[in-house]
RNA sequence: GGCCCAUUAGUCAAACGGCUAAGACGUCGCCCUCUCACGGCGAAGAUAUGGGUUCGAUUCCCGUAUGGGUCACCA
């Protein structure tokens, strides 16, 4: 067979050599040691949970080191992409802080384009790059050409190929499979020009030379040593409509735009061995790898599962939605990409998580279970450590988006609602109530709407309550210290046959008809409408005279 | 089914082959001159399993089990 011959036959307009395009990518000058990393999704649809881990890591470890950490759309399956996809990823990619330095932006115009020396960043803008090494390839006979009709294409399109496998033998089915491999191997150049003369569309695979008994060794930056059989399937390099696979599109890509580390989930480690073959065959140099675990999930039966598209925190939008700030979901997976973390953000609680020096070997290699538990305490740490003004933007601003009427009380008088944010707030040991902005309603809607939730417990006499509502009523003044004020409550207490303090009242139960902490619910609930609430003092001061006295005078009303 | 990866409490996890197997979240209890929240103290809870190597194994090796991944002209 001559092979310069069908690659000219096969790629007549490929008229550059690899030498050539090598050229037009040269090395960057990075300091040493620097990262070349870079995220490579399929504009598919929204970014994932998982998707955010190696993109959290690939942007840490090129920022870190000086490096240069990119966005490469791989647009190579038409089918399944879907429209404004790749804006989507980039737009919720910042907004949980991971930017890239060069590779597919949005523009000014709202659309994509390209920023950086290394481009097209968009595969389905590469499509000649891709043809150099493909016509190299068949020219030293390490790929050849398989032909089809395009009536057995549109019939191949129409099936699903994977379900179709599963519902047979894999056994024969994978024997079949080599049969055809070894028969299409044998393509002559005539057989060829016949069916490019007909204009058949064909495959560019592989010739594979592996041998599976053959183990290769290979180290994984987080798995570790590895073993991987060598391959001996001859995988496709090019579809039918001339565009890359993945695993000719990663080979070229990442050789020419100079990644040093692959990051991606472990579901690529059974290709490892085809990608190990192609970069020797292309004579390009093998990256460095790290397969992550994947995020799991329990399902129905309490197994764990691969957390996917569907399930509850897998979109990222879900989490804006439930009110979880970017900075509280980003330090929770710095939690979980980096086991001493947490030891070091303790050491360091003012410090972003951006200082933190992130470390490969303290990575997890086996999956882990999303913890919403986990999530939330992180959270509620981070929201009591901010300011009160800045809840007040945070919670208005996702208020006004998913629960507008919440929003605009919010928003009618922001100083108002900053004084309610501030309280407990500041201190060594702040309050901590909000793990998402959503709780903010139910924590402090009853400065707002005054609702009535909570009922009194039904041991106490409606008599003791009015009379102590009245009691406090009269001697009430917003000008008291927060001392002179609860003497009045104690005061209420002794003259209602409560007790006026806790000790006394838990030595001695049955002398007294409640105590001192009852007396304050009667407070509370006439003031707040809610058994459990925040300092009930700052409460009323918040609220003002006028309208502490309407709350505890309507109670009263009820009451009768 | 073949191949690959993994396995320490409910979850996340630490432990050059060497003290009684850390810590965090969650759960429960007690304390904190008004509830809640915060904080403090405490409790329960783990090396999947069987062999081997070793004075000694969570750690190294082999088998078993379980879980995960993958086997497309998808990425």
């Amino acid at each position: 067979m001559d092979y310069q011959k069908l690659a000219e036959l096969l790629f007549p307009a490929v008229t550059e050599t690899p030498e050539e395009v090598e050229t037009k990518f040269q090395p960057r000058n990075l300091p040493e040691g620097a990262k070349v990393t870079r995220f490579a999704p399929s504009p598919t649809g929204f970014v994932h949970f998982g998707g955010l881990f190696p993109t959290t890591i690939g942007e840490r470890l090129a920022h870190q080191s000086g490096g240069v950490f990119y966005l490469r759309i791989e647009d190579t399956d038409a089918k399944r992409e879907v429209d404004g996809a790749a804006e989507g990823l980039i737009r919720t990619l910042a907004h949980y802080g991971i930017n890239f330095d060069e590779g597919a932006v949005i523009g000014e115009d709202g659309t994509i384009c390209d920023k950086g020396a290394y481009g097209p960043y968009k595969q389905s803008m590469r499509g000649p790059i891709y043809h150099v090494f493909a016509k190299k390839l068949v020219a030293e006979g390490k790929a050849y050409p398989v032909f089809t009709t395009k009536e057995e294409l549109e019939a191949l399109n129409a099936t699903d190929k994977k379900a179709e496998i599963k519902a047979k033998d894999w056994h024969e089915d994978q024997s079949e499979q080599r049969e055809k491999m070894l028969q299409a191997r044998q393509i002559t150049l005539e057989e060829v020009e016949e069916n490019l003369k007909f204009g058949n569309p064909f495959v560019l695979r592989i010739l594979a030379d592996g041998d599976p008994e053959k183990k290769i060794p290979f180290t994984d930056l987080i798995k570790g040593k590895l073993e991987i059989p060598e391959n001996d399937e001859d995988f496709v390099l090019l579809k039918s409509d001339g565009i890359p696979t993945y695993h000719f599109a990663h080979a070229v890509d990442d050789h020419l735009m100079g990644t040093t580390h692959v990051i991606r989930g472990e579901e690529w480690l059974p290709s490892l061995s085809k990608h190990i073959m192609l970069f020797r065959y292309l004579g390009f140099r093998l990256p460095k790898y790290m397969h992550i675990a994947q995020i799991m999930r329990l399902d129905e039966n309490g197994n764990k599962k691969k957390l996917s598209k569907r399930d509850m925190g897998a979109n990222m939008d879900d989490y804006s939605r439930m009110g979880y700030a970017p900075a509280c979901v980003c330090e929770y997976i710095m939690t979980l990409l980096n086991s001493n973390y947490e030891e070091w953000h303790m050491q360091n609680p003012e410090k972003s998580y951006t200082e933190f020096p992130f470390n490969i070997k303290k990575m997890s290699n086996s999956g882990c279970l999303f913890d919403f538990n986990k999530l939330n305490d992180v959270s509620k740490n981070i929201i009591s450590r901010m300011s009160a003004a800045e809840v007040t933007r945070q919670v208005t601003e996702w208020a006004l988006q998913y629960d507008p009427e919440f929003g605009a009380q919010l928003a009618k008088d922001p100083a108002f609602t900053e004084s309610i944010f501030a309280i407990g707030r500041g201190g060594k040991k702040p309050r901590k109530d909000l793990a998402t902005w959503a709780d903010a309603k139910p924590y402090m809607g009853f400065f707002f709407d005054g609702k009535q939730e909570d009922a009194y417990p039904e041991n106490f006499a409606k008599a003791d309550i009015k009379q102590a509502l009245t009691l406090f009523l009269a001697t009430y003044s917003p000008a008291d210290d927060m001392n002179a004020w609860f003497e009045k409550i104690k005061e209420v207490a002794r003259q209602i046959g409560y007790a006026d303090d806790m000790k006394l009242y838990k030595a001695n139960p049955d002398a007294f008809k409640g105590n001192i902490a009852d007396v304050s619910m009667f407070l509370r609930v006439a003031v707040t409408g809610k058994l459990n609430a925040p300092d009930l003092y700052a409460v009323m001061q918040i609220l003002g005279e006028c309208c502490t006295r309407n709350r505890i005078e309507s109670m009263i009303e009820r009451l009768d």
